[in-house]
DNA sequence: AAGTTTGTTCCGTGACACGGAACGCGACGG
DNA sequence: CCGTCGCGTTCCGTGTCACGGAACAAACTT
C-alpha cells in the first residue's frame, strides 16, 4: 500500500506534469484497480489533486516539502547572499547541495531574461556536468571523487567531460583556486562559474552564476562568486554545530 | 496504512523539526508498534530521514514538493517581478496564493536585514490578517468574503482586525484602490502593502512588501508594488489559458 | 537497586488490500 | 447504426499483511 503510493508519486519525477489513471497504472506497473483505489486515497489525503480525469501532485506535498529541515534552513540563510550575487551579476544564480552523485538545487533566482537551463529547484543533475557539482565534488573527500571517476561519466551535452583524467586535473585546479567552471557541459550556450560553501574542510553546498556563453567573463564574475560563498560560509559557521 | 503514514507526516506541520518515535506516536494517536513499522517504511521510501533516534522530513518530499504544478509555474513566472520589487524596495517581498481561507506563501525573498515574520514558503496564514490575504479576499468574489466575514475572524496580534464591519470597508477600499494594507496585524512591528495579480477579474495571486513599522511609507511603496503586480498579471495572461 | 522510558521484536487475529472479471460510457470507424 | 476499443469505475472472493497488545533489552533517573 505505502510502497505502491510512493511508486505512484515517483511517476511524477523528475518532470512533474499531469497523468491519467491508465497511464499512472502503466508507469507504476500496478493494476488499474489498485491504482484507482490508491490514487483515490492520495487525492483524499491531499498528496494528489484531481482535475477531471487528470491527476497532478497536490498542494500538501508542496507544504511538506517546504518544511524539510536541511533544505529549508540552508536556503534561508543563503538567500541574502544569493540576492547579493544576483544583484551584482544580473545573471541566473544557483544554490545547491550534494546528494549521492547528484547536485540537488535548493534555489535558483533569475531576472526577466533567464538563460535556458535544465536546472530547477528540487531537481537533480550529475555532479560532473555542472559547476556547482564540480565544486562540491572537489571538496567532498578523495573517496567520492575516486568512486565517481571510476565509473563512466554521465553526459548532458557533447561538451560534457567524459575523460576521467581531464576531470581529475580539473578537480585539482578547483581545489587550488576555490572556483569551478563549466562551459556548455550542462546546456548548450551556457557557461557557469561556482564556488563551494564550506563548513570546516568539506563543502556543504555551492553557489554559481550561469551566463550565456558569449557573455562569459570569468575574471569579472570570480570575485562576486567568491565573496558570496565566503560570506555564506562564515554565516553558517556559528549556528552549524550539527556535525 | 496510507492514512496513518500521512497522519505521521502531518505531525510535522506547520513547523517542521525533528521528533522521536514515541512523540510521533503520541502526536499521531497511533500505537507505538504501528508507528515503528510505518516510520520504518517511510524512511526506506525516503519520505522521512532518520538521524539516531530522531526523525525528520526527507529529501524526497522536497523534490516532490518542488514539482507541484500550479505552485512551481506561478513561482517561476513571478520571480523576475519579485526581484524587481525587492531591488527597488530592499525589503522582504512576499508572493502568495489563496487556498480555502488561508494564504499560502509561494515565495519570500529578503536581504540580510529581514524583519521577523510568521510567514514562510509553503506556510499558511489567515486571509484576514495579512496584506496579501486581504488583496486576495477582495478579489475572490463576494461569496467568499461573505462567508469569511460571517465567522469569527482569526487573530494573530492585538492589532488584527476582528470587527467584520471594519474589515468589509477595508475590502471595499482595496477593491477601489487595488492596494491592500496591513499594520502589525500579522506580527508586531511590521507593516505590509500588497497588490493582487489578476487573471481576468479574479485574483490568482498577490505580492507584497513587508517593512518595519517605523519605516513604512505607503505612498512610496505603492507604485513599485502596483507595477510588479500589473507586470506579472500581463505576463500570466498569454499562457494562462487554463480556466 | 528498583523504576521509568526508550526503541524493538514477536505473534495471533482479523480487516482490508489485492487484482481479475465485468459493467457503463464515450469515441471512433466501418 | 452497430461493433470495437479504451476509458474510469464497481464488484467480490481470496489471501495477506497491517494491526496492537505483550514482552524484552538497554539506557537513564531516582
Amino acid at each position: 500500500m505505502l510502497d505502491k503510493a510512493v511508486t505512484l508519486l515517483n511517476v511524477y519525477r523528475p518532470a512533474g506534469g499531469s497523468f491519467r489513471l491508465t497511464e499512472l497504472a502503466a508507469r507504476a506497473n500496478l493494476s488499474k484497480t489498485t491504482t484507482f483505489r490508491v490514487v483515490g486515497d492520495l487525492v483524499r489525503l491531499g498528496l494528489l489533486e484531481r482535475e477531471g480525469e487528470w491527476y497532478r501532485l497536490g498542494g500538501t506535498l508542496f507544504e511538506l516539502g517546504s518544511l524539510v529541515p536541511r533544505r529549508h534552513d540552508l536556503r534561508e540563510t543563503a538567500l541574502p547572499f544569493l540576492q547579493d550575487l544576483f544583484e551584482s551579476t544580473r545573471q541566473t544564480v544557483h544554490f545547491g547541495i550534494r546528494d549521492n552523485r547528484d547536485v540537488v538545487y535548493l534555489e535558483r533566482i533569475h531576472g526577466h531574461d533567464a538563460v535556458a537551463l535544465p536546472s530547477r529547484i528540487g531537481g537533480r543533475l550529475p555532479l560532473t556536468c555542472t559547476a556547482i557539482g564540480k565544486a562540491l565534488l572537489a571538496f567532498s573527500g578523495p573517496e567520492l571523487a575516486d568512486a565517481v571517476l571510476a565509473d563512466p561519466l554521465p553526459q548532458l551535452t557533447s561538451y560534457s567531460i567524459t575523460d576521467p583524467v581531464r576531470l581529475r586535473t580539473a578537480l585539482e585546479q578547483i581545489q587550488i583556486s576555490g572556483l569551478a567552471y563549466e562551459e556548455q557541459e550542462a546546456a548548450l550556450g551556457v557557461s557557469c562559474i561556482a564556488a563551494p560553501v564550506f563548513s570546516g574542510a568539506v563543502a556543504v553546498a555551492a553557489l554559481s552564476v550561469a551566463v550565456p556563453r558569449e557573455q562569459f567573463r570569468p575574471a569579472h564574475l570570480a570575485p562576486a562568486v567568491r565573496t558570496a560563498a565566503l560570506g555564506l560560509s562564515r554565516t553558517l559557521r556559528p549556528p552549524a554545530a550539527r556535525g
